[in-house]
DNA sequence: ACTCAGGTATCCT
DNA sequence: AGGATACCTGAG
C-alpha cells in the first residue's frame, strides 16, 4: 500500500510521547503494535508512505487510526499570529497526528507513566504485552486483555517493574473486567463526565486521566499539563496558556507544545 | 553511587 | 483550597 499523506511524520508520532508501541526501527521505518496487528510502514519520500498491509486493512483499521480524515493543516492556521510561539511549534510538529489509540490500553498506559522516564515507560508496557499478551506474530504481543492484566499475581506485576503502580493498574484493569468501567459506555459520556468518570480510578489524577482523554478516547479539547507543559506555560504564557482560545482542539496545540520543548 | 523521571494519594495547615 | 511529602525502580 502506498499512500500520499499531508502532515504525518513517522518519527514525529513515535517520539510524541502520546503512544509507547509504535517505534523506529531505523532512519525511515517503524513498527506500530495496535489491537491484535502489527504494522511496518516506511517513509519512501517525505510525504509518500508504503504501508504493509492490504488496502482493506488499511481502510477499515489504518486510516482511522492514524486519524487521517482530519485536516491538521486547519489546527496549524488557527494559531493566531501574536502567538509566535505556538506558531513556530506547529509548523516544526506538522507531522503529528492524535492517535486513535485503544481506551483500555491507553489507560493502563498511563498510570504506569506516572514518574516514569518514556524508556521505562515502554519497558514495563513491554514486559506486560509478553507476560499476558497473545503473540500475534513472532516476538510481537498485544496488549493484554483486562481480565489476564486483572488476573495477574503481585509476583507478576513486580517483575514487570510497575512499583508502587501494580495495585492501580490491577484495581483498573479488574473494573474494567468487572463493567464497572466500560470503555464504550465511556465514550458516550460529556468531557467532563468522562474526566470525572476516570479519576475516580486509583491512580488517575488529572494529567493522566487528560492524557487518557486525548489519546484513547480522542477528546482532542483535553489539554494535559505535566512537568514539561508547565515549564513552557511559565515560561512563555506567563503560567496561563489561552486553552479558551482552541476550543475544542487545545489537545492538538499541547502537543506542538510539547514535542517543540522536548526536542529544541 | 546517585539523581530524577510526562504524578498521585495522603496528610497536613 | 493549597502546599508538602512519600512512593517503586530503571535509565542515564
Amino acid at each position: 500500500m502506498i499512500k500520499e499523506i499531508r502532515n504525518f511524520d513517522l518519527k514525529m508520532i513515535a517520539d510524541s510521547g502520546q503512544c509507547f508501541r509504535m517505534k523506529m526501527t531505523d532512519k525511515d521505518h517503524a513498527v506500530v503494535i495496535a489491537k491484535d496487528r502489527v504494522l511496518e510502514i516506511r517513509t519512501v519520500k517525505p510525504g509518500v508512505f508504503e504501508f504493509d498491509c492490504s488496502e482493506t486493512e488499511f481502510n477499515d483499521i489504518w486510516n482511522s487510526y492514524f486519524d487521517l480524515d482530519t485536516d491538521y493543516d486547519a489546527f496549524i492556521a488557527a494559531v493566531p499570529k501574536e502567538d509566535g510561539f505556538l506558531k513556530k511549534a506547529a509548523e516544526y510538529g506538522s507531522g503529528i497526528r492524535i492517535l486513535r489509540q485503544d481506551p483500555f490500553e491507553t489507560l493502563i498506559s498511563f498510570i504506569i507513566s506516572q514518574r516514569k522516564s518514556i524508556p521505562a515507560i515502554s519497558t514495563s508496557i513491554g514486559k506486560l504485552c509478553r507476560m499476558c499478551g497473545n503473540e500475534i506474530r513472532e516476538g510481537f504481543y498485544s496488549f493484554p486483555e483486562p481480565k489476564a492484566l486483572s488476573q495477574l499475581s503481585d509476583i507478576d506485576l513486580a517483575q514487570c517493574s510497575l512499583g508502587y503502580r501494580a495495585e492501580y493498574v490491577r484495581e483498573a484493569a479488574k473494573s474494567v473486567y468487572r463493567g464497572d468501567t466500560d470503555p464504550d459506555m465511556l465514550q458516550t459520556l460529556s468531557d467532563e463526565d468522562l474526566f470525572e468518570a476516570l479519576t475516580s480510578l486509583k491512580g488517575v489524577g488529572k494529567k493522566v486521566a487528560n492524557c487518557v482523554m486525548l489519546f484513547g478516547f480522542h477528546r482532542i479539547g483535553a489539554f494535559p499539563v505535566d512537568v514539561w507543559m508547565q515549564k513552557v506555560i511559565d515560561e512563555h504564557y506567563d503560567g496561563h496558556f489561552p486553552v479558551e482560545r482552541y476550543e475544542g482542539y487545545a489537545g492538538v496545540m499541547q502537543q506542538y507544545l510539547f514535542y517543540c520543548i522536548r526536542n529544541e
